[in-house]
DNA sequence: GGAGAATCGTGACAGATTTCACAGCGTTTG
DNA sequence: CAAACGCTGTGAAATCTGTCACGATTCTCC
């Protein structure tokens, strides 16, 4: 028989281990369901991901042995990690904070029946208390110290805001809580045998930011002159009168390129920015965009928010390609000789603005 | 002037390292807006609860030094944590999938304007589809590979279900993203020079569970005796006569240790467990428990859940703490002298019910 | 039945990460 | 003015984590 811990009951296994072996289990449960009867470590590794010598080494940890030349027996193996883990006894989880996150997680676990299942949710909203949430009963946070302890629970995850999260993971451990979860984006001061997981998903974007940075900046692709980051709003205050984007174009000596609408391109708004994403919050179908940026990138962004007119700025000349996509979609292309201050300055002051703010 | 990255431009620092300074920042700015202006390595340390050492080094690896006896400098630091970060530019984050968690993610940075921002949401619901959700626009996942590659987006959140996470992820690259923060509970095969943080909520409750575990089984207050965990539901079925319970327990030869609510307590289902957690699922106002385990944790749950009668079995003779309870609660107390199954058979021939099913 | 091939189990090794420990320096104090 | 103190910066040691390489084992094939 595979001894679980190690063998001078010395539970050294370390926190990546572990989650390594989570998904070790989940990945063999799956290719069970595939009918695999027995896999290769080096099989396993591509799907986990690791190397063929990481995972001899952790199914060596948790004492299961395979074969060779017939590999790790599949079910086996899931019955080896299970034990191991700890799924003889099914473990309550209690949730603290049932907001937008709190929710999304009782939502994800409101369906696996797995050996973890959150029993209790606690909020300090009385309104949410002794409703169901996915399925799972809310009490309210006055509750949360003697229900857990009475329940026996030894496990938390902390989905309340930051500044009351160190509160509430005390509550829990005075409550007999043993390890806990936080998506806080706050480190928490507990005893040293608590085991505490962040998932921060601030930091991790962060983190994320910083290496997206490091590979290489070959999407350089907005960098071809001066990129002003100057975003200049123009709200439609004054342009309420439904002005005609034809009839601005010779007043401010802006060339067409292409044809707007039949009928006239109506707009009721004016945005002027470079930032391609900025589009997708700051356009619709009455705005016209004033940019420096005469991508082909920006095109198909303002076509997919129907922008209607688009005036580009200092007597650029646009390429081929975004000619024909402005054809294409019926946009109107101006293009204005001056820069976008100078350029917006006239609209604004030829829809009788003043200069002043 | 310090330099931002290690000195011969091999950008070498680690994950962990990346995190820690990302929970640097957000301590010092939170710091900096109670108004401290300077502080120490072990200060900084216990808050981020580190070793002071990390802490020195850390800010040693991006290169900013403070000054003996005064320590660092929080706004500066924080510039200078910010500068090895980067935010010079704000960096456009795309989400895919919008379920349950992904609005959560939405939600979570819909208020703060940090240096990364969502500015863009996919998903294969065509419902969902050019409506706004927490502030941030929802596109078809069909436009995903141009939109994003248009925008130039460089790093995506994925909360799509597993088995969409690898054709979304791959998607993703081939759009130019260069991090992924995957909140799927499967690993990703991409090229290495992606970066990819997992945010898998199930690995981290099962290795919350395992060190939970570990923490000295001071919690095994459940367990006296030999704990049956059969599970028995008898459904209502035959129950809806709404018998009395003062009238059952004769029949079934129980003993009454305290009286139930004046007028009779009338009940409509019978739930059969030692579980205290899934009283939470299980019981209501107009349920009888049935159960081994004579404890205070389960007496007070069962108050909590409004509990008209409790019957324990095996004749035991409940704590006066317990039968305090009960009367303080109005409980209807019996002892049953047969087992959990045996008294469950009584109750259900009693109501009419035949052995078989 | 024995050679060969492929895989497992594991001691030894290498690399990364953290901690230790102490030199250097500015500040305070008698 | 000098000594004492406390903090930073950093080389070096310690620890943790993952990889390599090789003997042991089992199955296949001739």
């Amino acid at each position: 028989m595979s001894q679980i811990f190690g063998e001078h009951g010395n539970y050294v296994v370390s926190r990546k281990t572990v989650a390594r072996m989570s998904r070790y289990r989940r990945l063999l449960a799956s290719l069970q369901d595939d009918g695999v009867e027995s896999i290769y470590s080096h099989q396993l590794a591509r799907h986990a991901v690791v190397s063929a010598a990481q995972v001899r080494r952790d199914l060596m940890v948790i004492g299961y042995s395979g074969s060779p030349n017939r590999g790790y027996d599949v079910g086996a193996c899931i019955d080896s990690i299970s034990t191991f883990l700890g799924a003889s006894d099914r473990q309550d989880v209690a949730l603290v904070g049932v907001g937008n996150l709190g929710r999304a997680v009782l939502a994800h676990f409101a369906g696996e029946s797995a050996a973890v299942a959150i029993v209790a949710a606690f909020d300090i909203d009385s309104d949410l208390t002794d409703h169901r949430v996915h399925g799972c009963r809310c009490f309210d946070a006055s509750r949360m110290e003697t229900l857990v302890r009475d329940l026996g629970i030894e496990i938390a995850v902390l989905t309340v805001p930051g500044d009351a999260a160190q509160e509430a993971a005390e509550t829990l451990v005075r409550a007999g809580v043993k390890s806990i979860i936080s998506f806080a984006p706050v480190p928490l001061h507990l005893p040293n045998d608590i085991f505490v997981e962040y998932m921060d998903i601030t930091s991790a974007l962060e983190s994320a930011a910083f290496f997206a940075r490091l590979g290489g900046h070959d999407a350089a692709e907005a960098g071809e002159n001066e990129i002003e980051p100057i975003v200049k709003k123009l709200e439609s205050l004054l342009a309420r009168s439904n002005m005609k984007l034809e009839d601005l174009a010779d007043d401010i000596g802006a060339r067409v390129i292409t044809p707007g609408r039949p009928g006239g391109t109506e707009i009721s708004r004016i945005y002027a920015g470079d930032r391609v994403s900025d589009l997708l919050n700051e356009a619709s179908d009455k705005t016209l965009l004033v940019s420096n940026l005469a991508s082909v990138q920006m095109m198909r962004v303002a076509e997919l928010m129907d922008v209607p007119g688009i005036c580009f700025v200092n007597g650029v000349e646009p390429e081929p390609e975004v000619v024909d996509l402005a054809k294409a979609n019926g946009t109107l292309l101006l293009v204005s000789p001056a820069g976008v201050f100078e350029t917006c300055g006239l609209i604004y002051a030829h829809l009788g603005g003043d200069a002043r703010s």
